[in-house]
DNA sequence: CACTGGCATGCAACTTTGTTGCAAAAAGAT
DNA sequence: ATCTTTTTGCAACAAAGTTGCATGCCAGTG
């Protein structure tokens, strides 16, 4: 499913279509989000690079993900910092990353559920939805 | 608009209810919330129990108070801790938060969409939910 | 109203999470 | 290859949250 070979140009033209340079750590934490497929919480980040990479040099690269709009943040009732690539089409402050993201509470992945999409719910007047973001937090198939 | 006679019987209602000893902490920080009628910051409730109570009280009574279902934490955009009030409703021990909490893009509050339940997507195979959240960003009245 | 068992609180120490300043190292341009 | 700018790692710090334990307060009983 995932290839290589274009994942890594990938990476690349995302750095650089945003002015990055392209260094050790961002194509590291670019290439997590590119696998994963889906949202990552902090410490999955630091525990993967966690060898490699100092804790400061992960917060700002999120960080400096954050503000080309490479990713975005997901905001979650339980508190815990979840981030997630935005698509393509994503340009600077448009994001649609409109599936469901599910939070195993036992081993803390974060598994996208590209095929449920997000609901949209009718809003009391007055209230300009933008984006809709749901997380289901419980057990996935492994821990169960 | 707020009376203190009501809102002390209240208060005792609300630890009785939920067989909690009613001591001078709880009792403060009930008080806030149904003060603010609205959500408030772990920060904004040490600061004004600054003095009086420990920071740990503070900590574990919020913890108390989120087990008991008599306040459910909020999702915010820049991942503070915010908590509400729960409704009448939101019976002990089995607590559902279910309503849909809205960010305002602009100002950056954070509106509780009371009446707005939170619809119950279905999940491929293997997965055991057990709380759904839903955030929606956008625009409030008063920012559009 | 005093007594008592159990729960809540305060304190101290600790862990975890996030931030800042600065020198060394790596990237990009020439 | 060399120079300039950006990025990284380190260390120190600040903030946020947790844990264990001794003391104090609450509710229930006689």
């Amino acid at each position: 499913m995932v290839n290589v070979f274009t994942m890594d140009a990938q990476i690349d033209e995302i750095l650089r279509k945003n002015q990055l340079s392209v260094t050790g750590s961002r194509k590291r934490i670019l290439e997590l989000f590119l696998m994963s497929n889906g949202a990552l919480a902090h410490g999955d980040i630091e525990k993967k690079t966690g060898e490699k990479f100092d804790r400061v040099t992960v917060y700002r690269t999120l960080q400096t993900f954050l503000e080309k709009g490479i990713i975005h943040n997901i905001p979650t009732a339980d508190n815990s910092v979840l981030y997630a690539l935005c698509k393509d089409d994503c340009s600077e402050g448009h994001h649609h990353d409109n599936h469901v993201h599910f939070i195993c509470s036992e081993c803390g992945k974060t598994i996208c559920l590209a095929d449920v999409t997000v609901p949209e719910v009718k809003l009391p007047g007055g209230f300009l939805p933008h984006e809709y973001q749901m997380v289901v937090t419980g057990l996935c198939k492994e821990c169960r």
